[in-house]
DNA sequence: CATGAATGAGTTTTCATTCAT
DNA sequence: GATGAATGAAAACTCATTCAT
């Protein structure tokens, strides 16, 4: 029965390490089937120590899933103006870097709708900017491509961009491919 | 509220209500945020109702879910050979056709990323055959195609269709446009 | 959705029917293992259907219990005067003739310890008057005896008894022989 | 009452009052009839601590159940060869020091018949070696007796082992006199 | 800094009983 | 005489959170 501060240890180092289990167990089962038991069961600390540093299960959730939409509204912040193929490069590699929380604030989080939404706006704008350099998308409706894309994206994260069997320079890649290049169609017609 | 048969009470119809209810209710808020409570709150009989009709939360959930997948299979039974056009076409009809269902099915069941993964499955094959016809598809990898393409008809049910922006058909030809149709950039080429 | 009474329908043998069922599964299962669900379902008829007859689950078991009790006080009303061995005899075809209802009163029974001390006290009533008779008893104390006895009689008549493995006649004569039989002692000892 | 911990709490006490308390209550009771709200009602505390300490409410019966039959396995390992005396009196013994336990395991647990059944197969066995010796047991059917014994040590358990108005010891000498012993009545007879 | 111990507020589920037909 | 439909009351169990050390 022995209590009290643990040899060596580390405030900080609990800290993160609690946020880290966190994650990769919020990212696996959601929200709701996430415990606080199997969290801190994960950084093997007791529950006590959990609320030490975070006000409560919600409120780290929350805050997991706000820095994922933070470092998402940073991407797009400096240059106002982008080409389509730098936002889907930019959004996917950020998505590589960071899976987990990826995988938190775009299919775990409550408002994950809502970044989408977000992001499905951002390249509606691109998209008006640019429709003329791309003729395959003449005679098509901008916001059905956009959700569209965005549907395409968020699967392949999670399918084959998370799970490492695609670079997110590839995925990139094919994406222009699929949706704006007319390389092959073009080369043919000719 | 006193014990007893409700005037006018009819056994068909509570469960059929009560049936109504769940699916409303767990294809918005999911399996584990739907409360027993909520369900036969909003079909405003008591809880011990639901187990008149029902044998449990997760079965009824369950079923639901069967029946999805159940209705999926249905679809794809029949005729070995389908082109990719009427896949997307036949998915999207019966999405628009039980929208609440798809909800469940498609989103909200533990193992609706199984059901996404055979329906990826059953675009590749279906790819596979046709890629000769599609110019589009030159150099393309094909599961990246077909997980893209799983994306956008989920994420297009999910925004447009259910919510009835567009119709199945609207949907269908857009996709094809989008993934396969050369017509537009074909026609701008020459 | 038919209702009402059946074909062919009486009250009389359906509430028969649900006394004998009632006293099969109390038997087995005791009282608060039986359901009404049980009983009804094994007499083939609903729920409300019981309480036509009865006037509540409990009141049904405390019927039953109490008619094993009567009958067993009916046996030793008339003369007031019985030997240890006629005690036995007729508590044991009684049980032999009655064994769900013994099995009731005797072992599911929450008096049924009561039963079974008003038992020992007969036993010891009678075998202070007959101890001279039995030399086996000599020095030995008769409350015990009295105890020992009624284990005997309820064990037996549990495994032995009910199950048809031996007779009333049997068992009451195997038992005079165990507790108050010299006959064989004596005679090999003269 | 406030959440948190108790002033002067202490874990392993807890956890003894609660088994302390649900032996008395199962053993007075049964199971069915036990609600983990007694206990914890008992024991002071709240129904989660029960679930602190315990699984549930089957595996804590279980488990004391099993105690008790282990402990009987272990009475009789040893020396392969018991006399019946032996036998009675170490089984008394061990009764008398476990009065509640012998409850649960004797007459609350659900395979409580498997045990007695067991104790039976044993004296049996004993008695078909010692049966020469016994001159009362001739033309007895040792199956017979080895049931009543059972039955007269279970009855004698309950009535007076455990209500402390016997010993073991007395207990089982008088057993020795009404089952095996010739003293008095041969000592009569002479 | 961290733990051991405890609890409030739910959640699903069961069952005897009772109305309306 | 009998059923279909419903419910009140309680049971076991879970989980985020909090106090005392």
């Amino acid at each position: 029965m022995v209590r009290g501060r643990k040899v060596n240890s580390n405030g900080e180092k609990s800290k993160q390490l609690l946020r880290t289990k966190a994650i990769e167990i919020f990212s696996t089962k959601g929200y709701y089937q996430t415990k606080i038991s199997d969290i801190v069961k994960a950084a093997n600390v007791t529950q006590p120590t959990f609320y030490l540093y975070f006000e409560s299960k919600e409120s780290l959730f929350l805050d997991l899933k706000e820095e994922f939409q933070q470092n998402l509204n940073n991407i797009f912040e400096h240059p106002q103006e982008f080409r389509i193929s730098q936002v889907i490069e930019k959004l996917l590699y950020y998505f590589a870097e960071n899976p987990l929380l990826t995988k938190i604030g775009l299919y775990q989080s409550d408002d994950s709708f809502l970044v989408k939404e977000k992001l499905v706006e951002k390249f509606q704008q691109v998209l008006e900017k640019e429709k003329n350099q791309y003729h395959l998308l003449e005679g098509l409706d901008i916001k059905t491509i956009s959700q569209s894309l965005m549907g395409s994206i968020e699967r392949l994260t999670l399918t084959l961009l998370i799970t490492e069997q695609k670079t997110a320079a590839e995925l990139s890649e094919e994406l222009l491919s699929i949706y704006f290049n007319q390389q092959a169609a073009l080369a043919t017609a000719k």
